[in-house]
DNA sequence: CTACTTGCAAACTATTTGCGTTACG
DNA sequence: CGTAACGCAAATAGTTTGCAAGTAG
């Protein structure tokens, strides 16, 4: 049995470095979907001269290798995860954490969709909002 | 029969301007989802002297008197919409440009999210991510 | 060796804010 | 009149980028 990998290119380099690998590994490691700049502060340990833009070029490659993906978490700053199968995020409205949440996917929405527009539909992204049970404990 | 209206005071003033009115009124004539710098440059023609402050100003007080919403959408810039009732969006991921999209909204799927986590839901948004028909019809 | 990657610092972009003045109600 | 809203300009916040030096393959 022939395997076909879908090795598609991509241009962008094959060699690593320390910071981006440990980058990724922190991410793999956690469901908060971090900021860059929490990813910065934790990694500063390790790294004592890490520079806030070697985090941001490092999330830019790999989300352009398709490791890792960047959430515009409707927040003024972003977030990114590893976890790269479809699914959906919970996130609280009062505190900004983001929560994965593994209701199954609607597959069929996109050819649904697709029937009803012209645009050529690539996928869908829903977002629940709500407050967390620590937000929800506290006072307004 | 006696109707009770939700005239939630919204702690905000009732006083009005030429301004805010114009950005509410341009606001709820068109399908473009517009940035504040669009309205800026719009109604340039009519207050020569502007500030863009003065639109993002308008705009949070608009928000805030629940007339506008303010869509984060996944750009590096906000977007605004008077549309209020709930409704989905469809997203160009080359240019940008934010279209309404009228599937039915699903009602149920925050009862059903709500059973299945400790987060309050109170909402969801569902954006729909593809080509529009002039981005498909260009050269890659 | 030779690019790719780094750290540092400056630049950028979208948005927000302080302040003295204008104008709505 | 009093105070919300204005215009202007400076300040923030998050992210990006130019450059000289370091380093992985």
């Amino acid at each position: 049995m022939i395997t076909i990998m879908n090795n598609t290119p991509t241009h962008t380099s094959l060699r690593h470095s320390r910071q981006r690998d440990e980058i990724l590994a922190l991410l793999r490691s956690t469901t908060i979907h971090p900021t860059a700049d929490w990813i910065y502060q934790e990694m500063k340990r390790g790294f004592p001269h890490l520079s806030l833009g070697t985090v941001y070029r490092n999330l830019a490659i790999l989300v352009e290798q398709g490791l890792v993906r960047k959430l515009e978490s409707g927040s003024t700053f972003d977030r990114f995860e590893a976890r790269m199968e479809a699914h959906y995020h919970l996130i609280c409205s009062r505190c900004g954490a983001v929560n994965d949440f593994d209701l199954p996917v609607y597959e069929e929405i996109n050819e649904r969709a697709g029937r009803m527009t012209d645009f050529q539909i690539q996928g869908h992204k829903i977002e629940f909002f709500g407050l967390c049970s620590a937000c929800r404990a506290q006072k307004p």
